[in-house]
DNA sequence: CTGAAATTTCAGTATTGACTGAAATTCAAG
DNA sequence: CTTGAATTTCAGTCAATACTGAAATTTCAG
């Protein structure tokens, strides 16, 4: 049986704001952080309509910025047997989808640093700062890809230990 | 004697924008990316004048943008004596800098979760995944604490070897 | 299959924030 | 100091985008 959200204490809300406000300030929409905030505390999954309701937006915002959480993997959907309504949670593997996500970065702007050099060789440009930076990149994403294992043995440690 | 920049290939142009363009998509204005692009391949520092003629943008927009890239010390100040112009050119530590800057990243966060987590026990919500993304959080920034003191090593050793 | 319930899409609105230009301020050469 | 060159500030404009509501589409219980 899904489980019901009707209200919610507005010591709880403000929470769920200030991870909006935070979010918004990294350059992601408000209601994501929202949405985000809500789902890191509920125990429950909950359907859109509720979090619509709760956190006083429009279902159609709801049901976009739920897109885009799901497609990164951020958000997770659940349906219970005979209930047509969707319900969501926080994604079992949130952290290291964030941390994936991050990993997107390095790619794009590597490649037009290494474009530049290659297509500018001929002109009088600086090269070696570009070089720098692209040797940076890499040493930044390489860096990501080990934290990103070492983050997963952790964890695959950690949940054994729970299970014995 | 400072340099001048009065015009510039139209493929370096292209160059610069690209990097505009990928920065308006990561959340920074387009201006200060294409001043950073300026300064990654020009072998002498350049004046805002120069910049805003060169970009085609306005020269308090130039002022503005600067303005940040210095405070986050991407860009430094070049005077030359004289000479009233200021002029710029890419941070010595532009790369070390920009990881600090990400560095800023995490405190926030976790302060808004940690004092979520404080608050709110008494109330019946789920602390084990605010727990859970604290402890990322802290792991994902020593990572970076690491990596930065990685890094001004291995440019330390690679600044000696030059040297000889 | 059918139809009602739920979700998504999309055109329009509102809000945010980047950019401009003029006015105010700062700065250094003389 | 004084003065004019250079930079910064700020109010206003414009553009990008988050959000809304209605219409279209999808979904699944019966």
């Amino acid at each position: 049986m899904p489980p019901k959200h009707t209200t919610m204490d507005s010591e709880l809300l403000a929470f769920v704001d200030k991870i909006g406000l935070f979010y918004e300030g990294v350059g992601i929409p408000r209601i994501s952080g929202r949405i985000v905030g809500l789902l890191l505390i509920l125990e429950q999954p909950i359907s859109p309509e509720e979090i619509a309701k709760i956190l006083g937006v429009s279902r159609s915002s709801i049901s976009t910025n739920l897109a885009v959480l799901r497609y990164h993997k951020f958000a997770e959907e659940v349906r219970y047997p005979g209930k047509r309504k969707e319900y969501y949670k926080f994604s079992e593997n949130a952290l290291e989808n964030m941390m994936k996500m991050k990993l997107t970065f390095y790619d794009p702007f590597r490649n037009i640093l290494q474009e530049g050099v290659e297509e500018l060789k001929s002109k009088s440009i600086s090269e070696d700062k570009i070089n720098e930076m692209i040797k940076y990149l890499d040493f930044e994403e390489n860096h990501f890809v080990l934290l990103l294992e070492e983050w997963k043995a952790f964890q695959k440690n950690r949940k054994k230990k729970e299970q014995i």
